[in-house]
DNA sequence: CGTTCTTTGTTCGGTATCGCACAGAAAGCA
DNA sequence: TGCTTTCTGTGCGATACCGAACAAAGAACG
C-alpha cells in the first residue's frame, strides 16, 4: 500500500471533497495497468473499484459467441466498478486495459463507507454513473449509424484524450475487434486516414498528426460525449457538491 | 390528484418499503399514456417523474439529425426519469409513448425527499438504474451485430412483455424508426415471420402468434436483458431492502 | 359513394461491410 | 543468420442493407 500526496492525478478522485479524499488516501494502492489485462469480467464480484491514472481502460460488453463490443473508455476522468455501488457489484461487463500506465485501486469496501457516510461522495459517483450512461447511449446510436471509418476516427480521439503521449498502442485487429468489425474494414479506413494525412500507422502504433482534422471526420459522436464530460468537470471543482434535485 | 390504493401496479413501485409507498401514494397522479406523446425530450429539465402501469414507453438518443435508436424500453417494471436522482435533472434522451395506457407521475420533488430520506429508496432506484444500464449495453451491442429480423423479434417481445394484449400497435414505419431501419426492411422481416406463422400483421397491428418461436428467432440480448429484469424482481420482494454492499 | 391519405408490398441499382484467401513486410527468436 | 510469428495490405465474390420509385390495398372523410 502506497500512501499519496495530492493531487492524485485522477480528476474524480480529485473532485471528492478533501475530507473524503484525505480518508481514502491511506488505502489507495497504486497498480500497474498492462495493456490486454482483464480488470475483471463480466460476472465477477468487484473487490476493488479502480481510478485510472496515467493507463485507461475499455469497458467491452461480451456477446454469448465471445464477440465484444465498447460500450465506455474510462481514463484519468472516471473510475471503474460502478456496479459496486449502484446494483449488486457483480459487473454486467468486462474492463480491459487498453492503454499502459497506472492507476490506483480501493477495496470497494473503503468506497460504500464512504458512499454512505454522507451525500457528496454519492452525488459525485452518480454524476458520473450518468455519463456512463450517456457514452453508451451513444455508443449504441453510432453502432446503428455511422461507418467504420467515422468511428475510428472517434475511437482514436477517445483514446487520445486519455493517453499521456499522440501515439496508440493498439493493432489494427484489436481496434476491430473493440469495434466489432473486420480487421480489413480497419485497415482501409486507416489507410485513407493517412492517406488524409491524418495520423501516422505502424505495426501496432498510430500516431495522431492532425487533431483537428481527426475531430472533423469524426462522428458527433465524440464531442456529444466529450462536452458532456467537460460539463461535469467544470460543475464539479474540487470540493464543490453536486446539486442532485432540482 | 388521485388517492390510491395498493398495489399500484408498477412493480417498482410495490418493491418500495411500505412507509415509503404509503408516504408516495398521495402524491402519485394517474396519467393516461397516448402513443407518440413525448414524457420528456432530450435536454429537458425534468418536473415529473413516470411509473408506467398498462403503458409503456421507449427511450430513444436522438442524434443531432434527427435520427433516434431506441435505447430502453420501459413498462409496468420500470420508471422513467432516472437522471432525477442520477445527475442533474437534465435527461439526455427521448421518452416517447408506445403503448397506451397509463401511468403514475410524481413531482420529482417528491420523489427526491424520499431518496435522501434513507436508503432503501436508493438502493432501490439505483438497482433499477443498473438494469437500465444492462440494457443499453446490450442495445448497444444488438446494434452492432444482429440483423434486422433478429433485432425485430426482439423488439416484439419486448412491447409484448410491456402489453397487456398480444396484439401490439405500431406501423412498420414506426418500428423502422425505431430500429433506425428503412421501413421495407421491417416489411420484408415483417412477411418472413408472418410467412413462418410467428405474427400476424395489418396495418398498424401486429399480433404475436407463436411467442416460443419468437423467443428463437431473436437475438440472446432478449433473454440476457429480461433474465436481469427478473433476477432484480426476484431478489427484491416488497420491502425487502436491496443489499448493495458486498 | 368517391376521393384522399396512410400503410404495405415489391422492384432495382448502389454501397458498405463481410468472409475468405493470400502475399509481403516487420518483429521476435534461436 | 535463418526461421517463425505477427501484423498489414490487397483482391474478390457474397450479402445485408440502403435509397428511391411505384403500385396496390386498406382506412378516413367528405
Amino acid at each position: 500500500m502506497t500512501t499519496l500526496q495530492r493531487p492524485t492525478q485522477n480528476r474524480l478522485l480529485d473532485a471528492l471533497p478533501p475530507g473524503t479524499l484525505a480518508r481514502l488516501m491511506p488505502h489507495l494502492e497504486q497498480v500497474a495497468l498492462s495493456p490486454g489485462e482483464f480488470l475483471y469480467d463480466a460476472g465477477d464480484q468487484l473487490k476493488y473499484v479502480y481510478f485510472p491514472t496515467t493507463g485507461f481502460v475499455s469497458l467491452v460488453k461480451v456477446m454469448a459467441n465471445g464477440q465484444v463490443a465498447e460500450i465506455a473508455v474510462v481514463g484519468n476522468e472516471g473510475m471503474l466498478g460502478i456496479s459496486t455501488f449502484i446494483g449488486d457489484g457483480i459487473t454486467p461487463s468486462r474492463a480491459v486495459v487498453q492503454g499502459e500506465g497506472f492507476g490506483y485501486r480501493l477495496d470497494q469496501r473503503i468506497l460504500m463507507k464512504e458512499f454512505n457516510r454522507d451525500g457528496s461522495v454519492l452525488r459525485i459517483l452518480l454524476r458520473y454513473t450518468q455519463l456512463v450512461i450517456a457514452r453508451m447511449a451513444q455508443a449504441a446510436a453510432c453502432n446503428r449509424y455511422h461507418s467504420i471509418e467515422h468511428q475510428l476516427c472517434r475511437l482514436l480521439l477517445e483514446r487520445l484524450d486519455r493517453s499521456p503521449t499522440v501515439t496508440l498502442k493498439a493493432t489494427q485487429g484489436q481496434i476491430a475487434t473493440i469495434l466489432g468489425a473486420r480487421r480489413e474494414g480497419i485497415t482501409e479506413a486507416a489507410a485513407r486516414l493517412q492517406r488524409a494525412g491524418l495520423i501516422q500507422t505502424h505495426r501496432g502504433t498510430i500516431t495522431v498528426l492532425d487533431r483537428r482534422g481527426l475531430e472533423k471526420a469524426a462522428c458527433e459522436c465524440y464531442k456529444v460525449v466529450r462536452s458532456a464530460y467537460k460539463r461535469l468537470f467544470k460543475d464539479s471543482p474540487r470540493g464543490k457538491r453536486l446539486r442532485v434535485t432540482g
